[in-house]
DNA sequence: GTCTATACAGCGATAGAC
DNA sequence: GTCTATCGCTGTATAGAC
């Protein structure tokens, strides 16, 4: 037996790990169009060209980075359902992990390149959509959910809901990310919530049940 | 009495003017660093050594661009208070001046500058936050003014809502870009103001009375 | 107020050695 | 898998003529 680890036999490199880990947090923080190759290269005390081994391009990079991201929140829902929450619950969760990735100081990336969509390679454009939407179904289908459960009440049909829950939660990063203030985010979250929920809420805002979230 | 014009003796150039439009188009489309001297003078059919006659660099232009268009949204405010309007049809007002920039295809100038947040001058970041503030002192205004007179109702300090506007209004814009959807982003103003007024709303969402909108 | 010309830094990207 | 070296291009900015 190798070195190599014995598990998960695929999988990215170490080093190609490395390199998404610190384009990413460039990203959320500056911009796809705020950073480049030598950022990059120098965190890591490594040189552009080596860069170009595991990426051809920054276009590349971006589809890994956001690959990465969706599939990474496309798990931390499908843990939230795994925890047998209740919708509201579940929402409550939905809303913390965008609070942890404001904690990190950093923009939700999609929001982010939301923002450069004029910008981005059409490859990028696509999955940028693609998250949107799949933050959307996931939502709908817990509203409705608790819709039918009695946990949740609201107005119309769900996807309604879901797409400014959604949209506002992107706003609330947005905005508080200039004033560096997560209570004012915190603050909006509620607002935004507890109008959908039969049942008052138990005072503090973390350490829920199943609380979970996207790593870094 | 020359050529220039009689009246309004102040005011920035017709040149300059024109360099601020497109600017301003290219920030709000593609962001501050999405964009570059040479775009704005290509546009124009001048050179870029020409642009810095008017603005020495980038900053001093982004600069103008937001005091610009913090003074065109503050007086878009005051036109509103001007009309007499109730406080349930202001808010409605605030809305359709967002909802008139999306249509330009555009994002909130300062929305897109608060993306970019850890990339920009100094000056500039001060500025984005001004704006926002702005934003939430006059709607926290509008909407205590609101609930005294019976046309709004809403729990809490008039602050909470008007920061939960605000944002979410940012950020429905931002994740309406993308989709190329108003109607998305028409839908999640309705669900936020909704919920906000006494009485039913009319039907359609145009042709409010005092509707006020920030040019371009 | 606009031009030509140019300086100079940074960018993404490639070739080829190790 | 990382390096050195370099390319071609674009970026912001300046000098000086008109």
């Amino acid at each position: 037996m190798t070195k190599k680890r014995a598990v998960s036999p695929a999988g990215p490199a170490p080093a190609t790990q490395r390199i998404l880990e610190v384009a990413e947090q460039l990203v959320q923080t500056r911009g796809f169009n705020g950073f480049s190759y030598a950022d990059v290269a120098a965190e890591l005390g490594i040189t552009k060209a080596a860069l170009h081994y595991h990426f051809a391009g920054k276009a590349e990079l971006g589809e890994a980075l956001m690959a990465r991201y969706s599939s990474r929140f496309e798990e931390a829902l499908a843990e939230l359902d795994r925890h047998h929450l209740d919708a509201a619950d579940k929402v409550d969760g939905y809303a913390d992990i965008y609070t942890d990735v404001l904690r990190h100081r950093r923009m939700c990336l999609c929001g982010m390149l939301a923002a450069e969509y004029d910008t981005l390679p059409t490859s990028m454009q696509r999955e940028v959509v693609a998250f949107f939407e799949m933050n959307e179904v996931w939502l709908s289908q817990t509203l409705e959910e608790g819709r039918n459960e009695g946990t949740l009440a609201f107005a119309g049909p769900p996807i309604g809901v879901a797409r400014t829950i959604m949209s506002s939660l992107e706003g609330a990063m947005l905005v508080a990310r200039p004033f560096d203030d997560i209570a004012r985010f915190e603050r909006v979250v509620d607002q935004l919530t507890s109008g959908l929920k039969t049942r008052p809420e138990d005072a503090g805002g973390s350490g829920r049940p199943g609380s979970v979230r996207v790593p870094s």
